[in-house]
Formats: structure tokens, C-alpha cells, sequence
DNA sequence: GTTTTTATGTTATCAAAATAACATAACCAA
DNA sequence: TTGGTTATGTTATTTTGATAACATAAAAAC
């Protein structure tokens, strides 16, 4: 059962699961190992690769039965369960994350906000807003594990501290300070100024005259 | 000079560059590749051979310059011009992605935002926001080549199409559809819920005894 | 009931990316 | 000037990940 699993890995897990979603919706019952290689633009071994290490089996003729696929990658992902998890930092962007339409479907659900400015704070909200120094109790009180840094570039390493101090496991850092992970915490860095500097690295590079086209993710 | 570059390759080219620029404001004048891999967490081998692909020469005892090689960099990663770019959907995120402060230090600026709901439209401020139907008179107009697009879900689709006939060569996709790049467009998809089912994932897998740390990004 | 077809599950091969190893040139010391 | 040291730049090795190949079992056809 512990497969010592990639970041790539999962990802491709996360996308057979939407697919197969979709494939639900549209009446589908069973669907071959092509047809998912070919949604995700991969090999069809590499789909059938992928599900054997994780024991999603199939029939020796009639491909997987969409319905058992998306129960099993619920589990594995994780998605049987409401996945609780906070914002810390309240500014434009964290504000658009803790009201993120797209997280209820997933059942992703924001408990709360920090931050330290104390007009933005507002503990009887929808999503109640807390000042910083609330952070560590709330954290150990809800046994929250993941947490979205949203904060301005200056605080992110003093909140990553104090994320892990309070036993946090995984981050979301949508700072520019690249955050490194432990043994005991995961962090994915999204630097937004880095992803629009490397496409405009490829496009440069296009008009170059050698149109080398990177995987798009 | 046209070296065939992968994603992850460019993201290492952006990496360094940021550490020189914040070792330079320290007073370093001089780098050697061990610094720069234990920054980064990589080995000093990638260090030197990246830095050979792209003629980014040191000196056979005395490192690297760090003038030169942000120099260098800033030239390779086209820093030294502005980068002009749009947003397309003006909900929450894009206008957090349009007000962002991280984009002016890197010399990235938003040209305009578009969307089809009229309250949000107006072309008078500070950064003009238009229908959605200008938008390709206005990105050929002002020959923009990168775009975001923060629509909802139903909407991406729809855009990616309009800015591929405009002729958009780069894409940064923040709706939870998987758009593909073509030949003549690089496409990066971020795709929040997975990031964070994602972390899921590998705190669910800690849990299980397994401490397999991915790479943080 | 036998044969043929087809898609899985696994093994083998191939490709690419990262690390390690090493030969070389610059610097320093005596 | 000579010998030792050190960090580069390139080549060799290793590791990792993806694809291809194939043997097997189940379904379909006859």
C-alpha cells in the first residue's frame, strides 16, 4: 500500500479522477486504459502503470468500471472527507482564496483567516478573519494540517516558522520567498512572477526559431 | 544559443537569478556553484552544467561573478524589457493577479483586464479593464504575446480559443480545466484544488508511516 | 467448444535528467 | 619558477521515469 509516490505521480491521479468524473457525467460506465491515456495526452502504459502500483485493477477485456475507479482514487486521494485547511494573510489574492468557488466541490473548505492588520480582522464572519497571534491555538485546536500562504513576501518565513512550530504538514506558498519542505511538512511553491518570466522565456525562444514545445504543467 | 530547455531547466535559470540578486544586495561580488546548489538544494554538477549551456562562464578558481551572471540571466529570461501582459476574468483572483505588487519589481506589467460582466468593465482606470469583445483587437493592437486567465471554470475554454486566433504565444491558466499548449502557445496550468488535494495526498501518507518527501515544487 | 480477438498487467527497453568523477587552468605560497 | 591547491567545465555513470513489448485471461465469434 505505501508507495513511495512522485509529485508528477499524484498529479496524473488527480487528472484520471477529474476525467473520470466527467466520463460519469456523460453516462460512461467503463472506459479502457487508451481513452484515459489520450484525455491526459500520456501513453496507455503509463495509465495501466500507474493503476497497477495502486492496486486499481481491471477486467482482463472490459477495461475499468469508471464508478470503482473514482471510489478507489477518492480514497486514496483523500476526498471522502472534508479537507480542512486556512489562509494566512488576508490581502487580495488571500482573500480570493477563502472564497475560491471551486473548493466546495472538491471538498476543500477554508476554517479561517489571519492576518495582522487589524481592520481586516473579523472573527464573526462567514470565514471568521483572527489576528496572527491566534494562529498556533487555532491550528492545534482543529488539528488543521494544511495551511495557503498569502501573507506579503516579508512574512513568509516568519509564518512558515510558526506554521510548523504548530505541527502544520503541508503548504501552499504563494509568496515569491521560495519555502522549502521537511521531513515533517510539504511545501508547493507557486511563484506567479517566475511562471509569467518562464513563458516569456518559451515565447522568446519561439521567435528564436526553435518553436521546442515543454510540457504545459 | 538555441538550447532545447525544459520547464523545470528555465525554473532553475529564474532560481539562480534570485538568489544572486539578493546575494549582490548582501555585498557578494563573487559566487561559486556549491553556493548556488546549496541554495537551491541541488548538486554544484547542475550548477556548472546549466551555467555551460548557456555560455555562463566563471573562472577556473576564482567562481562566478555575480554582476555578470544577473547580467546574463536578465538577458537569457528577456528581464530587460518590460513584459507586458492581460488579464482575462476580473472576479477575485484575476483582480488580485491584476493589482499584484510582485509583478512591477519583475519588470512585468499589466497592459489590461477583460471580462464579459458590464459592472466590472471600465476603461478609464488606472489599469483599463474592456468587454471581452476587444479583446482581440487589443491584443493585436498592442501585440501582447502572454495572457492569464482567472475566468470561471465555463468560461476557459472559450478564451483560450479567442486568444490562440489573436495570436497569444503564452498562457498562464489559473481554472481548474487542463488547457493544452499547441506549437505555437506554451500553456502552464495551475491548478489550485489539485495543489491542495495534492498536499493531501502526502500528509494522508505521512500519516501512513512513510515520510517520502517530493520536491517542493 | 474451439478459435480469434482484445485489453489488461507486468517485464523489458529506451530516454532523459541528475549526480559523480576527473582533467584542466588559474591562483598562491615558498 | 615550481609545486600544491582549488573550483571550473566536460565526460562518464547512475538513477529515474516513460514508453514499448509481450504473455495472459476474458470475452466474442463461429
Amino acid at each position: 500500500m505505501s508507495v513511495t509516490s512522485s509529485r508528477e505521480m499524484v498529479q496524473r491521479l488527480s487528472n484520471y479522477r477529474s476525467v473520470l468524473c466527467k466520463l460519469k457525467a456523460l453516462g460512461f460506465v467503463k472506459v479502457f486504459s487508451d481513452n484515459l491515456g489520450d484525455a491526459l495526452g500520456i501513453s496507455s502504459s503509463q495509465v495501466r502503470k500507474d493503476f497497477s502500483l495502486f492496486d486499481l485493477t481491471g477486467n482482463k477485456k472490459g477495461g475499468y468500471q469508471v464508478d470503482d475507479l473514482i471510489g478507489k482514487l477518492n480514497v486514496i486521494l483523500g476526498k471522502n472527507t472534508i479537507q480542512k485547511i486556512i489562509v494566512v494573510g488576508c490581502g487580495k489574492i488571500g482573500t480570493a482564496m477563502m472564497n475560491y468557488n471551486g473548493f466546495s466541490r472538491e471538498s476543500i473548505k477554508v476554517a479561517a483567516g489571519f492576518d495582522t492588520d487589524p481592520t481586516v480582522i473579523n472573527p464573526r464572519g462567514l470565514i471568521p478573519i483572527y489576528d496572527l497571534s491566534d494562529l498556533q491555538a487555532f491550528i492545534k485546536k482543529e488539528q488543521v494540517k494544511i495551511a495557503i500562504i498569502t501573507t506579503p513576501e516579508s512574512g513568509a518565513t516568519r509564518v512558515q516558522d510558526l506554521l510548523l512550530e504548530s505541527g502544520i504538514q503541508g503548504i501552499l506558498n504563494f509568496t515569491p520567498v521560495k519555502l522549502k519542505g521537511s521531513e515533517s511538512c510539504v511545501v508547493h511553491n507557486v511563484n506567479i512572477e517566475q511562471e509569467i518570466e518562464n513563458l516569456f522565456y518559451f515565447v522568446n525562444e519561439m521567435k528564436d526559431g526553435s518553436p521546442k514545445n515543454p510540457n504545459s504543467e
